[in-house]
RNA sequence: GCCGACGUAGCUCAGUUGGUCAGAGCGGCUGUUUUGUAAACAGCGGGUCGUGGGUUCGAAUCCCUCCGUCGGCUCCA
């Protein structure tokens, strides 16, 4: 969650000044509270703050809010005014405000209080800031004053609707290494109304838990005794993951990527190779061999060893580019408070791709890739924008300046030419090379990182790959990592909750669902014929033959959310004919006339062969 | 890993000044019913209250350990 650009300058004022007065509430009820920093983010605001002993708890919710409407109706002015810096470290260390101090001791010393542009001021680079800063800004409401840019509004009678969601911990400027303060978290909104429906939102996002609908629609599990982050998936989550990753196969053969295979547990030296040792050593899971002397571990990625069968054979210029692909499964033992649910796991499968290619042909494959994307996304329905992910100044980056210029430089060229929405994020590449990540957006507006095109010049030159070239000349392949719908599970986490679990009959674990009306032999054999129907066309077809009434065994499909359900009495079976019931978001135009059976089941196989989002009945 | 909240039947949850507090609904099973598009009726099972320890005459309830979940922070090849 980072600042975001407010819809409007007023909102953001209102949201600044929120923080604020969230601040002069907390001073009022903890005289000894030490304040960090307030900014404005997505839909509302925080506030980190310092109770020492004491501890805020949501319970305190009701409490600070009180103190806040009375704040407001006091209809207290904003006063803004700036002092000499110095005057103000004096001012923050007789408050007792050590975390405001260090603050000013940062904008006296390079003019910004942000991490990175401080280290780039040490490092002697220009910092984003306009050097150091002779006065600071000050807003005063009341009895209470703060250290703050703004802006504010102008007086705490303005402010709209606020409410505080949570608390939680945060360590002080963001860094491991610090002391950890207190996260107020609040939303506020211009009006009652909008805070409802912000709510309201919040209520629908709860509904769609991929974890509720997990449970609910029987895809997958945890269990104790397995581990954590490490999830199990029943036979209906089974064949959804299955039917994606098939997709994805699919697809990518279809731009000509052939698959490979690579073992689960790899020595651990290809990574010392890859480079990944280093940055990644900590969270391998160790394998031991009680035979040789190998440190094995798990494999936490697949590129390495498709280096080693890319290096298998000479290649030539005319060989490339060599596309390989790989769905499979990998390990990375991520810290415990990490995980959760199948969005972060420690056991993750890739729809993993590698392109190996010339320089010249580059742009190419990245278009092919942008396209791919767009073919999956718009199949399943989300909407994509695009991020550049650039390396920034750190050295947590390998391989040499200049190249990552230029594939900078060509990612943005591709990204350019397919007209693409986007936006450049530094910071945010791989250790071997720039990213262009695909941010996919859910029917309830979320943004999510998914599909990733890679380019790696590092990896082929550390695992000194080769190709021939025309001039009889060894030169170095460049690598292109993809993976589309990134990892299985993570994307299952995003999809359930963008379709509310109300998959496209592609993809339902069960597609039609045959309801008897009676248990005569009569009925239950024409069930078990159409079963039988369905299943020579590939359809995924069960029969509720349960002691119940109709109307129960309708509810049942429906809450499991089948896109078919027919009832199947007397009156089918006479005719020949029935009327599907459909689940209702994939209704165009509603049926109420019989169909053949025939012709019923013909169509459904078509929308799955296709993957259709909608019913063409 | 860090801060905080939480963990009671398959699921959703009730049960705190420590003492008939081990409960409900749904699901499951059995029987009756043979059903026409979102819940027929009746009966019966089912939990060492996450784990291990401690305090107490007595612990689901209080304390500690561990495991796990959730919200954040940090991280994310």
């Amino acid at each position: 969650m980072g600042e975001t650009k407010p819809k409007s300058n007023d909102l953001h004022a209102m949201r600044h000044s929120a923080a604020h007065v969230l601040a002069t509430a907390i001073q009022h009820l903890w005289p000894h509270a030490k304040f960090g920093v307030g900014p404005v983010v997505e839909n509302g605001f925080y506030y980190d703050v310092d109770l020492g002993k004491d501890k805020l708890s949501e319970d305190d919710f009701g409490k600070i809010e009180a103190e806040m409407r009375q704040i407001k109706a006091a209809n207290q002015k904003f006063e803004h005014f700036t002092v000499p810096i110095d005057e103000a470290i004096d001012w923050a260390q007789e408050k007792h405000q050590p975390y405001k101090q260090e603050l000013l001791n940062d904008l006296k010393r390079a003019g910004t209080t942000v991490a990175k542009d401080l280290d780039n001021a040490e490092l002697g680079l220009a910092a984003t800031g306009a050097g150091k800063l002779e006065k600071a800004s000050f807003y005063r409401n009341g009895d209470f004053t703060d250290l703050c840019r703004g802006p504010h509004v102008a007086s705490t009678g303005k402010l709209g609707a606020i409410k505080l969601l949570r608390v939680s911990g945060a360590y002080w400027r963001g860094n491991e290494g610090n002391s950890q303060m207190q996260r107020v978290y609040g939303i506020a909104f211009e009006t009652d109304k909008e805070l409802k429906q912000h709510l309201v939102m919040l209520e629908e996002a709860k509904k769609r838990d991929h974890r509720k609908l997990g449970q609910e629609l029987d895809l997958f599990l945890f269990s104790d005794l397995v581990g954590s982050g490490l999830p199990l998936f029943t036979p209906r989550g089974t064949l959804l993951r299955e039917e994606l990753a098939k997709y994805s196969n699919e697809l990518r053969e279809s731009y000509g990527f052939t698959k490979v295979w690579s073992p689960h547990i790899t020595k651990k030296e290809l990574y010392e190779t890859s480079g990944h040792w280093a940055k990644f050593g900590d969270e391998l899971f160790l394998v031991k061999s009680q035979e040789t002397k190998d440190q094995l571990v798990m494999k936490p990625m697949n590129c390495p060893h498709h280096t080693r069968i890319y290096a298998s054979r000479a290649r030539s210029y005319r060989d490339l580019p060599i596309r390989y692909l790989e769905t499979a499964t990998i390990y990375r033992d991520e810290k415990t408070g990490e995980l959760g649910g199948l969005n972060r796991v420690r056991s993750v499968t890739q729809d993993d791709s590698h392109i190996f290619c010339r320089q010249d042909q580059i742009e190419a494959e990245i278009n092919n890739m942008l396209q791919a994307a767009h073919e999956l996304y718009a199949t399943v329905g989300m909407g994509l924008r695009v991020r550049l992910s650039y390396r920034d100044e750190s050295d947590d980056y390998l391989g040499p300046k200049e190249l990552w210029q230029s594939a900078q430089k060509q990612l943005k060229a591709a990204v350019v030419a397919n007209k693409l929405e986007y936006f450049e994020q530094e910071g945010e590449a791989a250790f071997y090379g720039p990213k262009i990540d695909f941010m996919a957006t859910d029917a309830i507006g979320r943004e999510h990182q998914l599909a990733t095109v890679q380019l790696d010049f590092v990896q082929p030159e550390r695992f000194g790959l080769e190709y021939i070239a025309e001039d009889g000349n060894g030169q170095t392949p460049v690598m292109i990592h993809v993976a589309l719908l990134g990892s299985i599970e993570r994307f299952l986490s995003v999809y359930i909750e963008h379709t509310a679990g109300r998959f496209p009959v592609w993809l339902a674990p069960e597609q039609v669902r045959i309801i008897t009306l009676n248990d005569e032999k009569a009925t239950l054999g024409y069930a078990s014929k159409l079963q039988g129907q369905a299943k020579e066309l590939g359809l995924r077809v069960s029969i509720d033959d349960s002691n119940e009434s109709v109307g129960k065994k309708i509810r049942a499909s429906e809450l499991m959310k089948v896109p078919y359900a027919v009832v199947i009495g007397d009156k089918e079976i006479k005719s020949n004919k029935l009327v599907p019931r459909v689940r209702k978001d994939m209704v165009v135009q509603e049926r109420t006339t019989p169909m053949g059976i025939e012709e019923f089941l013909k169509t459904v196989a078509n929308e799955a062969k296709g993957r259709v989002n909608k019913s063409s009945l």
